[in-house]
DNA sequence: ACCTCACCCATACGTAAGTATAGTATAGTA
DNA sequence: TACTATACTATACTTACGTATGGGTGAGGT
């Protein structure tokens, strides 16, 4: 009886399908792939992502992703383990909300600790004044966490006016990458030796360290060589709401 | 003769150690664990690590891994192929330029593409001048991309200085909403008859509309309610790579 | 001398993971 | 009708990966 109920579930989407559009199926998988990495951390195995899919085997989605190859969408090296990721194309299908497996997905998915997101923004093209969006035909994708996230960065939420002049406004995140040795005239999240914290940019000068903060109206802080100076990281990205 | 230039090596190495610190080659394994991973955008397995590290063996690299994962700073799940994330206190050891292994590392990497995701980008505290971070105990997540890719919303590169006043530069990435009704004051895309794009503070007046650059030393644009003032969209939030 | 720590090596085993091969079923099309 | 595309299944082989076991070297401390 299960037999039919699966059946008819799939002459339903191949009802829908138009000429040259990619297959429905091809698309859950990519979707699959895309939210067990985001959920896990790494790439699925096909094992995963059969069960993820609600499929009994693995060759059934060893085929899927030998198409989305063949179609340049999916990066997969051979006999490489946990080696597909989505490139090119194949990023225009993900979506965000994901119910790729219709409701077999519920099952086999265990509810792990609090994470991750996906489908990056499009990249829509420039803007500059006065002259017209510069649109792209190719659509990139801003994909931000991701961007970050490997390299162990943090965000952190700015108080106070100190580095203004930089853009960087209260209420704003800084994406720090942690970072014990910056170069110079970066800017830094510096821990002081009395236990504080300041978000200011670095400059290596005889005798020590200059603080130097992104407002005209505060006076930048020197450190003596002799003083603890801790750098936790430096601003690499930055991310208002408005 | 190779034997003994090796183990002069780390006799250097070890000689520079002082009590508590992690001893130099587990952070040499940290390194290499997230710098394989942003490079291939999947975790390293044993072997990989330990031919990135110059080993001839991989129970070397899988000793060091468990002393890593016993200190907490290696999540790494048994028996699970690219399991490896650096997390906690081992983040602190991760620096940006990567010669975690002496000269050995060139040989083994090819360059492949630079790519990947993870995890969002944990929320580590809030930063004001002056005063130490203000930790938080439960981290949060910024989930940039998610928060708004279901809207419809879309990135734009910004180029000129326009809106210096509000902290947008050159450069940056404004994330816009499709929106054809803004609220008064709000910064919008906004598309002139002429054809050319603007990004300008939006204000109703009597008569029309008032496009207001964030640069004082910019003029205002006047539009009369006659013209054909088409609104691309409201900018929700920025995005910058430092 | 003895012990511990940091670091490396080799062999061998069990299992997870990818893959080759071979079918079944439905829908659409020539 | 035959043929192709999409989609799923099962069995069996090979290899990649993690891991258990056992060992070796040099530095430093007691």
């Amino acid at each position: 009886m299960g037999e039919v109920e699966k059946y008819s579930f799939f002459l339903l989407r191949i009802g829908k399908l138009t000429a040259n559009t990619l297959p429905p199926r091809q698309q859950d998988v990519l979707n699959a792939i895309v939210e067990l990495t985001d959920k896990h951390g790494y790439p699925p195995t096909l094992q995963e992502l059969a069960t993820a899919l609600g499929l009994k085997n693995r060759m059934t989605v060893h085929q899927h992703v030998v198409a989305l190859k063949k179609k340049g969408m999916v990066h997969w090296e051979s006999k490489l383990n946990r080696s597909m990721r989505v490139v090119g194309e194949g990023l225009r299908y993900i979506s965000t909300d994901s119910k790729y497996a219709g409701e077999h997905y519920l099952s086999a998915a265990e509810s792990a600790e609090p994470e991750l997101p996906q489908a990056g923004v499009p990249l829509a093209g420039r803007i500059a004044a006065g002259a017209p969006i510069d649109a792209m035909e190719t659509p990139e994708y801003l994909r931000i966490e991701s961007e970050y996230a490997d390299s162990g960065c943090f965000a952190l939420e700015v108080k106070g006016d100190s580095m203004i002049e930089d853009g960087i406004f209260s209420g704003d995140y800084v994406i720090v990458k942690p970072s014990p040795s910056p170069h110079n005239g970066e800017i830094v999240v510096a821990l002081l030796e009395d236990g504080s914290a300041t978000l200011k940019r670095l400059f290596k000068e005889n005798g020590g360290y200059r603080l130097q903060p992104g407002n005209s109206q505060m006076e930048p802080i020197f450190v003596p060589r002799s003083q603890d100076l801790q750098i936790q990281g430096v601003v690499v990205g930055l991310f208002r709401r408005m």
